[in-house]
DNA sequence: CGCGTGATGACATGCCATGTCATCGGGTAA
DNA sequence: TTACCCGATGACATGGCATGTCATCACGCG
């Protein structure tokens, strides 16, 4: 055992979630959030570069992104690397969470600089698929498009599927929106 | 005549950009801001919102996408109403401007916060496509995904576009990039 | 000629983020 | 066992951003 307890980051996450819940983002103080968790300010910056990495802890979709790339079959191509890739993430870090997702979405859309910080880690994993692709040989600006497709389609999905209560599955709706923008290509 | 003199806001840009160059974005206060305009901080706030907006002043892509879906012909589909406006976004924003664009763009890209406003203004125009679209009437999935192809198509273009020092056009590099979506979408 | 209006200045405040140093328990090696 | 190092935390201080509030003052309008 240690001086303190070990578990200082989960305990300063859960408070956070918490008291953004109760009385929004920008209401709640730093100094609210360490009190609530036993410790302090400066603890609180040691865990979490700012107020909003917080609700973005232990997320890490990039890391996950550059692990499937790197680990497909050399011959897969691209797109279907992207299909398979956005199966295994949906999997593990979207199917089943949907309430948790939704608790968390009205948190960000509350407020602006959450909102920003969301478009990063969107970004972020855009970044990680590109460098991937780009490590497969592929040109810099084919694997940049690619990166954007495959995080938009994830993306609009995610939104579609948080969005309505039905029980269609979240990777059945990306397929759909792959198969959307296959149509919409090929007519122009 | 007004009691002050009336470039306010532009003094203030001026100033802004000057000394971002000069001493980084970072390493800029706004009172320093303020002292080389002649003006206060407060009155710095009133013109923009925070430090980062001020690289983003009379930018406003998002309203001109908007005009211009909202007067495209309603017979126009969709990805040709995107190439044409693309192609007058291209013209009447970037198209001359690539020296001051590389200058923006190593301050966007000296600051984290700065990349996050930067992508808030891509996703704004991306809002701004996908509103148009709707009031057309077009699906709301759909018109997402079209939206983010549009604003990916532009921004990967942009990049590449000034990354290079050959005399390819914008816009033509905005083609090619279709092109490549469209044989990336069509063979998987 | 007086008054409203709009832009600015002056002042104060709350909070975020961060640098620095002290503290203290536990693990490690002699 | 003991002495020492390490890593996590606390305590304190500081700089800067953003914003609320009220006063000031020229201009134009009736």
């Amino acid at each position: 055992m240690s001086r303190w307890p070990t578990d200082a980051r989960e305990r300063l996450e859960r408070a956070a979630i918490e008291l953004f819940q109760e009385q929004g983002f920008a209401a709640t103080t730093v100094p609210e959030i360490t009190a609530r968790a036993g410790l302090t300010t400066r603890t609180f910056h040691r865990h979490f570069a700012d107020k909003r990495e917080v609700l973005y802890a232990g997320a890490d979709a990039s890391g996950l992104a550059t692990r499937l790339i790197a680990d497909a079959p050399a011959g897969l191509p691209p797109l279907a690397l992207i299909m398979e890739g956005l199966r295994t993430v949906v999997a593990t870090r979207f199917e089943g969470r949907r309430e948790d997702l939704r608790v968390r979405r009205e948190i960000v859309r509350s407020d602006s600089g959450l909102r920003e910080r969301d478009l990063q880690k969107w970004a972020d994993m855009s970044a990680a698929i590109r460098a991937g692709f780009t490590a497969r040989g592929i040109a810099a600006m084919r694997a940049a498009l690619l990166a954007d497709t495959a995080v938009s389609l994830l993306r609009v999905s995610l939104e579609e599927w948080l969005d309505h209560d039905d029980d269609r599955e979240l990777f059945e709706i990306v397929r759909t929106g792959l198969d959307a923008m296959r149509t919409e290509l090929a007519a122009g």
